[in-house]
DNA sequence: CTTGAATAGTGAGCACGCTTATTATATGTT
DNA sequence: AACATATAATAAGCGTGCTCACTATTCAAG
């Protein structure tokens, strides 16, 4: 049990996501879209007018995050804020023209990425992996970000 | 194959390392000693006087961020730079007593971390688990990054 | 209706990654 | 020796996350 690679765990974890993540900007650069502003595109392609505190929730991120990041990315035409007629405190957001156009492009694109980080893991390996790693999250999740179950249907696909 | 998961890997690497950079920050605060921070401190007590450019090599990041991240921790008093003698250019990094005296602590803190994560986990799930972030990394190292290979026998434990 | 608490969004400023550019120092070629 | 190239570190400024503090608005009690 001294070297089974638990102890690498951490690191292990970083860097997949940090290498998932510069394949997919590297083959999406050319649209101008990172990784967090697709996340939260997915987000809005699924619940069009979705609130920004919702997103928050969804995205697992902070609101001040999310109006960032809406900011940049209104700004990069990929979204847009409408005023909710019933509460003036609420920016609906909407997918433009462009992120529906680009929408289906971007989303075999991210599956392109995990099929080459998956090259060579078996079809029972693969689901062992996404076993363990669901695992993880509810772990890490009971008790403290009570958030996450309440939202656990929602979830889609993505990078 | 359709709901096999696999579309969701990027989403759920993103939320584990997340999660569990999290985790570990939690525990760690009372230190003031972040996720990065612990990981440049594990190389920086193997390898004590590594110079900052093979810093950068080792932790895969840019030589600019960390510069930025050994300010930070020089601040905190975690590591100390020294010139070295015989190349002017180069800055020595070296553990601090309060690094060396926090160290096992903080690495069974860092375990304390993989192991909430795991719970209900089998043994054989987790050696499937490292196998294929192991192999994930090295799908996504070759080719481009060409350095990961001339490192992987300096890796280590932690966060 | 009025007051107090809760909610939606944002500003300021920080950590940690990045790209691009600059300075100081070594090293190699002639 | 002199000049070109490479290397070590840093500066400036951006993206994406955060905490803390704030405004505007809605909702709940009284």
């Amino acid at each position: 049990m001294v070297s089974d690679g638990i102890d690498r765990l951490g690191f292990l974890i970083h860097d997949v996501q940090r290498l998932m993540r510069k394949r997919f900007e590297a083959r999406a650069s050319g649209l101008g879209l990172s990784s967090a502003q697709w996340r939260l595109l997915v987000r809005v392609a699924k619940e069009a007018g979705v609130a920004q505190a919702r997103l928050a929730e969804l995205l697992e991120i902070e609101p001040i995050s999310v109006s960032r990041l809406v900011d940049r990315m209104e700004e990069g035409g990929w979204i847009e804020r409408r005023q909710d007629a019933t509460d003036r405190r609420v920016r609906m957001i909407f997918p433009t023209e462009k992120a529906n156009a680009a929408y289906a492009d971007v989303k075999s694109l991210a599956g392109e990425v995990y099929e080459e980080s998956l090259t060579g893991v078996s079809a029972e390996e693969r689901r062992v992996l996404i076993r363990v790693l669901d695992t993880i999250v509810q772990n890490l999740t009971d008790g403290e970000t009570s958030s996450l179950e309440k939202i656990k249907n929602t979830e889609g696909a993505a990078a």
